[in-house]
DNA sequence: CTATTGATGGTC
DNA sequence: ACCATCAATAGG
């Protein structure tokens, strides 16, 4: 899955890059936590699209997040980036660990929308892979209104990193539910 | 440590 | 009305 496939990997902008640490799969318009899920809309276009395009979304009046789109043209899925560990660009310590933190550190808005990540001021590098026994999984954060879909395991993270965010998977209690 | 709330605005 | 959030605050 790209999801866990893209832990390791680099996000650049601005001159500013970060390791990925955090993320989560949005699966397709059946998945009713993914914004697919109501209909392809202006907002959400970017998703029916090709992959490999950045989806920029404005939540709560004030955040920008940043997504993958994973899916091939005509199948909305995308990817979540919800956590950095700083690599270059920053000046002093910066929290990176949330989606929304994330953004603002690296200069990330509606205006990177629709970008080609492999070919423009946004991309995702190339780097080694995430070690299996150190990378956990568990629900998503804040989709409790997706019924089934809000516990399906689709959070991906690397063990142990400061850029994990701290968010959790509100409905279920106890710790983070993990491993591989 | 948990829980709650205000900020702030696009989308449908 | 509803959010794929964050920071600040209050309470145990």
């Amino acid at each position: 899955m790209v999801a866990r496939a893209l832990l390791g990997k680099v996000l650049v902008h601005g001159g500013r890059s970060g390791r990925i640490v955090e993320t989560e799969a949005y699966v397709g318009a059946h998945d009713l936590a993914c914004h697919a899920a109501r209909g392809r809309t202006a907002r959400t276009s970017i998703l029916w699209g090709p992959p490999g395009r950045a989806y920029v979304y404005f939540v709560y009046g004030m955040h920008w997040c940043f997504n993958a789109v994973t899916g091939r043209e005509g199948h909305p899925a995308a990817v979540l980036v919800r956590g950095l560990e700083a690599l270059e660009g920053f000046d002093g310590p910066v929290r990176l660990d949330g989606p929304a933190r994330l953004c603002r550190a690296l200069g990330i808005t509606g205006a990177q929308n629709g970008a080609d990540l492999a070919a423009s001021a946004v991309r995702i590098l190339d780097a080694p892979a995430v070690r299996g026994r150190d990378v956990a999984r568990g629900p998503r954060i804040g989709v409790d209104y997706a019924e089934e879909w809000a516990e399906t395991p689709l959070r991906f993270w690397v063990r142990g990193s400061p850029g994990v965010s701290r968010g959790r998977p509100s409905r279920r209690r106890g710790q983070a539910d993990s491993i591989r």
